[in-house]
DNA sequence: GTCCATTTGTTCGTATGTATT
DNA sequence: TAATACATACGAACAAATGGA
């Protein structure tokens, strides 16, 4: 069984390296994982040992760094699995709640009010680059099953994100977009989320009533410590909640749309 | 060194227990924590190793979960260190309100609305029990600087929260006082977050208008797997953000009174 | 500044238990 | 029942960082 040779994808960690060996193994999983190589199932501890020609303890820490992260499900006697879209668990809640949707069958459609470049001192400073720095701005109006769900302003580094000028965002994510055409994966990231009446425009676009309650979020993502993007959502209250998850010391946020309001549409 | 003589406080772990060694070690560690015993710094892992006669990689696995939790820190070349204040990282976002305020020295004051013995089906319910078990019913209105802030109504099991009718929470937390009273330590939970109009008698007692938009926050609080706690809270929305951080594969959830609402009062 | 003891981090090896297939 | 796979547990060694002598 132990043939020694490398499985189809396995790159061999670098003994070399000040990076520890488990870490290289992590990152080596996780860009096959991406690749979609497992989607029938995780080898097993025994084979990534063969495969990496590392010790079982280093394959088990690595594996339990992304079992943490939530990408992976292990399970006594079985086979570990990966988890269904697990890169929407480090995207924060807005992410979550187009997934939900997705999920639940729920027709979403944009429709695109700016998609150009810009500049914006404010937006930079939070960015952190200079107040001259290229934008690319993205303003959609968000509709799920036919009625206007929340308005969405997202603002990115044209550094790296000038290709999405061309992405028709109908029906298409975002962050999806990013990923594909610019290779660049948002992985961490701050929301500030309050409750606030809706703004003239806002309620308007919306068609709800100017005092209706509504989630402010504001967002700003970042890919490997980089920020890249900063958002303004408005979400209409009468639609959206929050789950906040903390157990397991672990916290989770999920944005989901009132099943109820879903089901009655 | 290795006197294998048991510390002052350690527990020695039952080996035919299921319950894994390095669960145990984790739970006394905790315990110790909770007495204190820590704040000098942590023992070395050499000298739980000792402590509790287990191998050393018993300890790390134990350590690790508490590191995991926030409740210790770790680096190399340095003992570990109990963090301050991590009991409220595990309790979501109202909790950490209340914590934020303290921290900026606002002066906070609850009015006792209702203190009493209930029953509630429908509580009952959503916490697992019988519907006719007993349950220890507090309603407070929370006031920051002399400004209301947040109704608050909770609903604890009388089994265990029985104690908690003659505690007087006007200046005392519900947790703490649970804590340190009933010996009960909430360690996960749910949370689900609305944005709503303030309905009429809520509006009243925290002097906002009709419409004023709020948090509604229902929460489920559990110590040890056991549901506790059923909480329902309406907060000023012109008062109070959440802050969501998804850095790092873990989420923090933190709630935050506006700064400048706070200093502007 | 250097040296050294301490402490945590990383890595290997081995063995047994337990749940699933 | 047997094979597989993960969970738990022990032992040992070296590396790397820290802090004090």
């Amino acid at each position: 069984m132990s043939v020694h040779l490398p499985a189809v994808g396995a790159v061999l960690p670098n003994r070399t390296s000040p990076v520890p060996l488990w870490a290289q193994v992590c990152a080596d999983l996780r860009r096959r994982m991406a690749l979609g190589e497992f989607v029938a199932g995780v080898p097993g501890e025994h084979a990534l040992v063969d495969q990496y020609e590392v010790s079982r303890h280093t394959v088990r820490e690595a594996l339990r760094v992304l079992r943490g992260e939530g990408l992976i499900r292990s399970e006594r006697g079985r086979a570990s699995t990966v988890e269904p879209s697990p890169f929407s668990q480090n995207l924060g809640s807005l992410y979550s709640l187009f997934r939900t949707l997705e999920e639940h069958g729920i027709f979403q459609v944009n429709t695109v009010r700016r998609q150009s470049l810009t500049r914006n001192s404010t937006i930079a400073e939070r960015l952190g680059v200079d107040g001259d720095a290229d934008l690319v701005v993205v303003e959609r109006l968000r509709f799920a099953d036919d009625s206007p769900l929340a308005l969405d302003t997202s603002w990115l580094l044209a550094d790296c994100a000038r290709p999405l000028l061309d992405v028709d965002f109908t029906h298409h994510g975002l962050y999806d977009s990013l990923s594909r055409i610019c290779g660049v994966h948002m992985d961490s990231g701050r929301e500030r989320i309050e409750a606030v009446r809706a703004p003239e425009h806002v309620a308007a676009l919306l068609e709800v009533g100017r005092d209706t309650p509504m989630f402010l979020m504001e967002r700003v993502a970042s890919s490997e410590g980089s920020p890249l993007e900063c958002r303004e959502t408005f979400i209409r209250g009468d639609r959206f909640r929050l789950d906040i998850d903390w157990s397991d010391s672990r916290y989770s946020v999920a944005g989901v749309a009132h099943p109820t309001r879903i089901e009655s549409q």
